[in-house]
DNA sequence: TCGATTAAATGAACACTGTTTATTATATTT
DNA sequence: AAATATAATAAACAGTGTTCATTTAATCGA
């Protein structure tokens, strides 16, 4: 019985090669240039077949979410295993910022459109990834407040002090609004902010 | 020679209904339902005119964006004649986000839209309102470091962690980011966290 | 191996989008 | 009234996501 088997792996190339053609379009033309006609063109298939492999374009940028994630575990791994709280959180930020600026289309799939997050039912089933993060930083945030004694301080809202600050440099690098307080060196300008807020959470 | 005035003015009244249309448009459909056809609809005149009292679509989402930053005040008007710094920091960051929840298509468009800022001529000038807003707020953190004797913080840089986290804040839960760490009331999530924010870091 | 059945792929259409241009209609001026 | 300048538009272009009837290809049963 190979042979449904090697229709189900069949299936699956396809559904692959399309993801792999989206991922090709979305480095180099960013969110807005990737359209199903486009990786069509490119796999070399009528746009009405992605159809039958994908529900709609939604779903398409929802694979890539995840794929995307997994690139920004990649960056993050190191620090995951860091011993002392305050340079494992600081190394996650840093990581988080690098990976926003370095590959910005991804970030603005993952953390900016809300349109991938309209598919309910596997929301919940691939933000788990997101969740997980946060609940680490959660449980980082803990510990750094046990070993600096910081009082008064719930975990999860000083993990969410952390994500938001993080996530708003991101974006407003990515949307040039940062120029308005330095004219050159973002990166530079993100990294200086990340250390003076860490310094000024963490004691 | 009225003439000429009243041209003049009628050009004014046909631009300005231009924007009306869009305003209404932006405020019942969201920056994705505004379209050049919707709002020649809306206006009675065929999309092709638009074109004669603007450069493009960008060109109106850039005049929108200042009606934004006009409401935006607003809201902050009271803040801003505080005197206590540390008061009228919070204050500030309370009415940034009250701002961003309450008219989400505004915010959008103000602070995450990058085509209006290609208007690389007029970015400068428009952008006034923000930097004007950005450097009222680092002038504060001058105030409130010198009041508290914070030492070795730079205020622009304080200035950017503050507007970071709450334009992070905002688009977390804009984009249903939040219902990670809190199912419901995004709102109190939102005002907890801000103080707990601002405890830390002033004091 | 041939015909019937099933599955896969597509062409063409629909309803949209922003934008441009040649043409038409409306004022204004001579 | 005729010539000119201005304002408005219809129509087209090149895109977009999505659907569906039709065609092509592969598989199955006899």
């Amino acid at each position: 019985m190979g042979l449904a088997e090697r229709k189900e792996r069949d299936r699956a190339e396809l559904k692959d090669l399309i993801l792999e053609a989206s991922k090709t379009i979305l480095l180099k033309q960013g969110k807005e240039g990737l359209s199903i006609r486009k990786i069509a063109d490119m796999i070399e298939y009528s746009p009405a077949t992605i159809y039958l492999y994908f529900k709609d374009k939604d779903e398409i940028l929802h694979e890539l979410m995840e794929i995307g994630f997994k690139l920004m575990n990649k960056y993050m791994a190191t620090s995951f295993s860091e011993e002392d709280p305050v340079k494992r959180i600081q190394g996650i930020g840093k990581a988080y910022i690098k990976f926003g600026l370095e590959n910005s289309d991804w970030y603005d799939l993952m953390f900016n459109s809300d349109k991938p997050m309209k598919h309910l039912e596997k929301c919940r089933e691939d933000w788990d990834e997101g969740m997980a993060l946060f609940d680490f930083l959660s449980l980082s945030c803990k510990e750094a407040i046990q070993k600096l004694t910081l009082k008064e301080v719930d975990e999860r809202i000083l993990a969410l002090h952390l994500w938001s600050c993080v996530h708003g440099l991101v974006n407003l690098a990515q949307t040039e609004r940062l120029e308005i307080v330095e004219q050159n060196n973002t990166k530079e300008l993100l990294e200086k902010t990340l250390e003076s807020m860490m310094s000024t959470i963490f004691r």
